[in-house]
DNA sequence: CCACGAACTGGGAGTTTCCTGAGAATGGGC
DNA sequence: GCCCATTCTCAGGAAACTCCCAGTTCGTGG
C-alpha cells in the first residue's frame, strides 16, 4: 500500500534528514490519505522529485548537503510544479524563510503539531490548486458550529467566538472527529506539538476553556465520556 | 493450527521478553482467530517479521536488546508494512511513546485487559486497512442491543444506556460471546486487568449493575447458568 | 420440604477521574 | 521595556466508579 501509488491520491514528498521526524510526518500523512515518499538530503530529493512528481513537498530548510531553498529552486527549474511547505528550526532563520516563501508556499517552525501540518498542507494544495478533486471548501460544520480554516474563525449560532490558537486547534480536532470519542492522549498527540512532555491534564484545562466559550450556548456539544475521553455530539433532544 | 498459517487469518507478531505476558497475549489472540508468532527480543523480532510478514505487531517498548521503537523502525525499513500496538509500563516512557504513535499506530500501558487489547488491535487493523474483509463498522448487535465502539454508546430498544467503563467492557464481552456460556473466571480474565487479585464475586456485582440497566427492558437477555456462568440469549418466547 | 451452597443486591468505604480557579512563566506587540 | 494574551502547572473539591462485605433470596439435591 505504501509502495503502490493510487491514481487519485495526492503525492507528497517529505524531505528531512532526521529520520524520526520524516517518519513521524510520513506516517501521519499516509494515515490521512496521501501518497508519500521521503528523502533524507537534497540530492535524493531532486531525483525523487523528478520521478515522483509530487503535488507538494514538506521540506526542511536545513539539509546536510544543500539548503531547502536551493533544492526548491532546482526542482522548479526541472519543471516540476509543486507547492512547498518549509520546515525550520526555531531560530534566526525564521526571518529568512519569510522572505523566501512568496507565492503559494508556506512554512512552519519545529516543533509543530500534526493537525497543524495537515491543515497547512491541505490549504497549500488548495491554493496551488494542482489537482482539484477537492470538495471541501475549507469550512467545517457541526450542528450550529462553524469553523473556517481560511480565516481561522469559529462561529456558534452565528456569533463569532474569540479563541486562542490552541483552543482553535482543539475544537478543529474535535470537529474532525465529531461524534467519535477521542481520548486525552489522542488529543495530546494530534493537537499539541510533538515534543510536548507535559501531563495529559492540560487537555482538561483547555476543554474547560472551550466549554466556557462554545458551550455558553445551548445545547452543550462537548461531552465527557468518563474514563475514556471526550466527544462532540448533538444531544438527543 | 499454530504452525500452519491459514490464508485468510490475519498475522500478528507479539514481542515481549516476559514469557508470561507474551503467552497470555498470544493465547488470547489465537483464541479469537489470529495467526500468532512470538519473539522475546529485538533480534528475533526482526528475523521473524521478515519471514512472517505480520499484518500487525504487539510490541513491548522495553526489550533486552533494542527498544521497541528501533525494532519498529528497522522492520519498516525492511519493507514490512505493519501497524504496531506498543505496550509500555506505566511510567515516564509513556511520553516517549506518544510522538511515535501517530498515524495508524496505538499504544497501551500495562497492565491492560485482554478485551481491550483485542479491541484496539482490531481497530488498528481496520485503520491500517491491510486486509479489507471488513463488514463491521465498529458496531455490534445482539437482539435489540446495540454497542458502538466509536461513540462508546450502548442502546437497548433504541434507548441510550448510561454505562460505566467496566460495565461497557463487560457487556461487550458478553455480546462477543453471545449465546455461549462464559464462566465468572473467564469474564474476570478477559474483562479485568490481568493483575486483578480480587474475588470473582465482583463479577456478580457488575452483572447485577448491568441487569438494572439492560434488563430494565423485556425480555431479559442476561441469564444465569447456575454453577457455570452467564449467558446472553434471546429467550424462546 | 428442608438444608445448603450459589447467586443477588444494597450499603458504603476508598480510590480515581474530572473540573475549575489561581497563579507562574513565556512571548509577542506596541 | 512594558503590557497583555496565552500557555501550562498545580491543587482542592465534587462526582463517578470500583470493589468489598454482609444479609437475603433463590435453586437444587437429598
Amino acid at each position: 500500500m505504501t509502495t503502490t501509488a493510487q491514481k487519485r491520491m495526492q503525492r507528497i514528498l517529505v524531505v528531512d534528514d532526521e529520520s524520526s521526524i520524516s517518519e513521524l510526518i510520513s506516517t501521519s500523512l499516509r494515515f490521512v490519505g496521501f501518497d508519500v515518499r521521503t528523502a533524507a538530503n537534497g540530492a535524493q530529493a531532486l531525483s525523487m522529485a523528478e520521478e515522483f512528481k509530487p503535488h507538494a513537498m514538506v521540506l526542511d530548510v536545513m539539509l546536510p548537503d544543500l539548503d531547502g531553498f536551493e533544492v526548491c529552486k532546482m526542482i522548479r527549474n526541472e519543471g516540476v510544479d509543486t507547492g512547498v511547505l518549509f520546515l525550520t528550526a526555531k531560530d534566526g532563520m525564521e526571518d529568512k524563510v519569510k522572505g523566501l516563501t512568496l507565492g503559494g508556499d508556506d512554512y512552519m517552525t519545529k516543533p509543530f503539531s500534526l493537525e497543524e501540518l495537515v491543515a497547512r498542507l491541505r490549504a497549500l494544495l488548495r491554493r496551488t490548486g494542482v489537482d482539484h478533486i477537492e470538495i471541501d471548501d475549507e469550512k467545517m460544520r457541526f450542528a450550529d458550529l462553524e469553523l473556517d480554516e481560511a480565516t481561522h474563525e469559529v462561529h456558534r449560532a452565528g456569533e463569532l467566538l474569540d479563541l486562542s490558537p490552541t483552543e482553535f486547534a482543539l475544537i478543529r480536532y474535535l470537529i474532525i472527529n465529531a461524534d467519535r470519542v477521542v481520548s486525552k492522549s489522542q488529543i495530546l498527540d494530534h493537537v499539541w506539538q510533538y515534543d510536548f512532555r507535559g501531563d495529559a491534564g492540560i487537555v482538561e484545562t483547555y476543554i474547560s476553556y472551550l466549554r466556557k466559550k462554545i458551550d455558553a450556548f445551548d445545547p452543550p456539544l462537548i461531552h465527557t465520556v468518563r474514563g475514556v475521553g471526550y466527544r462532540l455530539r448533538m444531544p438527543a433532544k
